[in-house]
DNA sequence: AATATAGTTAGTTATATAGCTAAATAACTA
DNA sequence: TAGTTATTTAGCTATATAACTAACTATATT
């Protein structure tokens, strides 16, 4: 029940839903990617990861500096909420309006990401 | 996306949950007997069940003073979710529990039941 | 080694939520 | 009509959660 229960309070924030969605997009997805699309601090986002990565629902992968999310490998147990979701995200303009920001976010190099994110005057 | 975030919100509660479960479980059961499943005050039970109407998972229906709820008749469009619970359920200790509680409640007169929930002596 | 960087953790604050009691409402009963 | 009863609403309190900034950790670069 507690599985359940991680999983439905996972996804009961929108940032967070916004998060999942957008890996139902896109394969992988770093830190500052979905820092930018949500338009929150970073400190934030990452606040938000752990309680996906504590569901169950994602998994992560460090990479030097860098950190990757996915949802899970074995996301079996939870692939009817994934195809209610997929299902649903069709008809929210809002959500797809996410993955065409974020088409435009994966366009631009990580590296410039970060900068503009810490307010490097570099790039606006 | 709104649609999507009530139903999380409305299932990611303890309580909330169990009653969902519990009307899986049993096709209509009234306020009085979901109070008692839970051991909360009825007004309580009346905000979660507020909730759960307003995220369209569950109906209610008043009959004299007495208000019975069930799943929403029209449940195609979170069917799935539907599903995935009740395939939860099965692994779930705690909410098979609740069922073999909720057969000893239906048995219960609900008049008596009642009383007993507004501390009546006639009955412990 | 020293500095810079990506992400996390700690600490704070504001808001949301779940519980309670008491009062209000709606429906029955004497 | 007055009283009783099942549920809801209002008002309160305690806890949980999401946001922020600042400090920290781990990794990379110079």
């Amino acid at each position: 029940m507690n599985e359940m229960l991680n999983i439905f309070k996972a996804l009961s924030d929108n940032n967070r839903l916004r998060v999942f969605v957008a890996l139902l997009n896109f394969e992988e997805l770093c830190a500052c990617q979905l820092t930018e699309l949500l338009q929150i601090k970073g400190a934030t986002c990452s606040r938000h990861m752990t309680i996906l990565i504590n569901s169950k629902l994602i998994e992560s992968r460090k990479e030097g500096r860098w950190v990757y999310y996915r949802i899970s490998k074995d996301s079996s147990s939870f692939l009817l909420i994934q195809k209610w979701i997929e299902q649903k995200f069709l008809t929210s303009d809002f959500l797809q309006k996410d993955i065409e920001n974020l088409e435009q976010i994966v366009s631009i190099d990580p590296e410039v990401l970060c900068k503009k994110q810490r307010g490097d005057s570099c790039c606006d």
